[in-house]
DNA sequence: ATGCGTGCAAACGATTTGCAGAGAA
DNA sequence: TTCTCTGCAAATCGTTTGCACGCAT
């Protein structure tokens, strides 16, 4: 008799995908990320790439911002939930935590709204490119 | 002699998307104004209507979100500073404004960063919607 | 009359998917 | 062996662009 159940298999693409995916610093293209790990020395497919990052997302294992056309994807070590403040100039992202979500379930009652998830993203520039364009 | 001015012409299709993005309450695809507007007898050309989004975007008359794909506009009336609660059965959505937005600009600053923009949205259910799913 | 704006369709870039073969369990 | 995962390439999807014509000025 057969066991229905669907299982994933450890395989070197995943974890190479894994790595890629958690040395680079900030947010990453999945094109990028495959151009890496191809030049790197492992040989991965695009779309096993594309794969990956959606099972990733869906998994909660990566963050995922949507930039106009494509859409970025980053190590998520933790699941804890966070948000980005991301340098428009350098790409390099930074977690932050609100300090308190309150407010947006209390603005949300008062339109008679049930909150079921929220997103925010802030942009600036980071340190170093501040002082570049001093 | 001749003048060196970009000039900017009324046209009957300027108008329609425009009406057609201020009449949509919340956030609507590019394809989707298209198929309003054709639906409603206005027969613009979907690539029109790509031109005056982006056009509008670009002098900052029409609020931008980037989600998994595909860009959603939505008229943005006033040049005011505001935020959205996106009813994620309905697709209906409010304006919400901020009680405060210095503990972004505070966070920011923590982490050394200089804030030039920021996107909030809120995902939930409506009133009504809440009231069918019970 | 002049030249910007439009419509159509081809071009594009990012992501997804079908299918046959490779490898994990 | 069995069945998931991979690779490749073709297929989609949303968006952009080249070109010839119409219309606003």
């Amino acid at each position: 008799m057969t066991r229905a159940m669907a299982e994933t298999r450890r395989t070197v693409q995943k974890d190479a995908v894994r790595r890629a995916l958690d040395d680079a610093a900030g947010f990453v293209s999945a094109q990028r990320l495959h151009d890496l790990l191809t030049g790197g020395g492992e040989p991965v497919g695009l779309a096993t790439v594309y794969r990956q990052l959606g099972a990733l997302a869906e998994a909660g294992q990566v963050d995922t911002i949507a930039l106009a056309g494509e859409r970025l994807y980053r190590a998520c070590t933790s699941g804890e939930h966070h948000h980005h403040l991301v340098c428009e100039n350098c790409g390099k992202a930074e977690d932050i935590a609100l300090p308190s979500e309150d407010w947006i379930r209390a603005i949300a009652a008062e339109h008679g709204y049930t909150v079921a998830a929220h997103v925010l993203e802030v942009y600036g520039l980071c340190p170093a490119c501040a002082a570049l364009s001093s």
